[in-house]
DNA sequence: ATAATAGTGTCTATCAGACATTATCTG
DNA sequence: CAGATAATGTCTGATAGACACTATTAT
């Protein structure tokens, strides 16, 4: 069993040794992340784009990321990329969708990894401010419209978003086409990156923890209910969401004002 | 605003037209797609796997794949594939996750793009009895083991499951990490590929319509409960399991035989 | 002092879990 | 006919949705 050969009659060792790569045409393949946060008061998800230098969309923003190297997982990439640009490490970081439409790139043949990175407001802030083309942008999204604005620097890109419903085998699901409105529009295809991101985070939040990397270690119920409003699009009872996260946090005993309220509240602490 | 130059002084236009892309290294991408069905009378899953016929792997069980090109996307990659492969076609078929770590391929740099197919009972036996050498396993699967089957051709292929925490931010989720005990493997990394594969389906069945494209267009409630209890790995209460998909389904007004219990039955089909 | 928000109590509709019963079918 | 399975009815406990009320807090 150990000694098979094919049909050039090489083993499994022999042949690895001969093993020269073909020399049809192989893709680039980078990584490019969408890094969540919320801004001050909970009121608004923040997300983080970086102005392009050069071609192609020079002077557009787009999402963070770069080239995958031979020694590393897209997942390392990832997460050098967000600590080379960003500052940030040892944050939530996870994988969402392969992008590889030919011609997403104008350049030439490159495929994507998407990944979603979330930040709490404490590591937020960290270094960004003055980086040298980095901002945090208002990420807004409803069902007809998703908008990404900054104020301070006057830029407010829009898209109209359309539903439209695709088959896969016997059943059929929908999924949002974006054409843009405003003159701004972002890099490539990272809206569709962005709205694809978004899709996951809202399916998943309910049932899982995903908000606690989205807040500080310590926070107050109020504002970690305008947290998972803020995702979810909804408003929520105050009793019934209580009941929800009851047994995943722990009270320190503290007492500090809601970041949203700037009223006193309880503190608690996440139950990792 | 359109004319911008960068610092070589080109316009988009002009540098686009005269991009070369760099000499470093690029990886091979392929798709790998994990097939599922289920055995006449639905107590098993089962999986197609194709014999590799050549090194690395030679004479392993394997995902059916194979490279993307230039002008497809993963998907069509997937799609066509799997109709060159096996004669399948319009069925269901998803992505799962990309696979990166070094090393997966002896070969040389390669990255596998997974997929799922979905494949019902009355598409399925069609023209791959006597592939060259492809064939359904039985895929069982439970907390600590892994076993793919095939009593004819006698190949059992097992892997000992173990679970282990892994950390994500702030939240730790699990994952299992497979070590075969059998002679007989599975190529490359497919084992992991499978258990990705079989997780994302589960989580996702309950909730979704997943279920409809595991069976003919027409069932009998019975069938669809055994379906059911089969993925999820249960057994479930008949009067909860038919409220679940009362709204999912209709009567034909026909009746026939259950494929599980051999007793006859109403007829449904899907309400898509 | 007042308006807003925090914290808590409770009522209800819904739904999953769990049996029980009767009708029907196969061998 | 006997044993198994189909179809349906109903009870229970958990939970999400929905308000109400009181205590606290910021301005």
């Amino acid at each position: 069993m150990k000694e098979l050969r094919d049909k050039n009659g090489l083993t499994e060792k022999e042949f690895l040794k001969a093993y020269k790569p073909g020399d049809y045409e192989r893709p680039s393949v980078t990584t490019d992340i969408m890094v969540l946060g919320t801004n001050e008061d909970i009121t608004c998800l923040k997300i983080l784009l970086i102005k392009r230098g050069g071609h192609p969309f020079i002077g557009h923003w787009a999402l963070p990321g770069g080239f995958i190297n031979k020694d590393e997982t897209s997942y390392s990439a990832a997460a050098r990329e967000l600590c080379e640009e960003t500052g940030l490490k040892d944050i939530y970081l996870d994988q969402v969708y392969t992008f590889t439409k030919p011609g997403r790139d104008p350049r030439t043949w490159i495929m994507s990894i998407a990944y979603m990175a979330l930040v709490s407001e404490l590591e937020r802030v960290e270094g960004l401010d003055d980086a040298d083309d980095a901002n945090w942008f208002d990420l807004m999204i409803d069902d007809d419209t998703l908008s990404i604005s900054n104020k301070d620097i006057g830029v407010d890109i829009r898209y109209r978003l359309e539903k439209k419903t695709f088959r896969n085998g016997k059943i059929s699901y929908e999924n949002y086409v974006a054409e843009p409105v405003s003159s701004d529009k972002l890099a490539f295809d990272h809206v569709e990156i962005i709205i694809e991101s978004i899709l996951k985070l809202k399916s998943n939040f309910e049932h899982s923890d995903l908000a606690f990397n989205l807040i500080g270690d310590k926070f107050t119920l109020p504002d970690l209910q305008r947290l998972y409003e803020l995702v979810l699009g909804k408003k929520l009872y105050k009793t019934n969401f209580r009941a929800l996260v009851a047994s995943k946090v722990r009270p320190t005993g503290q007492k500090r004002k809601s970041l949203s309220s700037r009223k006193m509240s309880l503190e608690y602490t996440y139950e990792g």
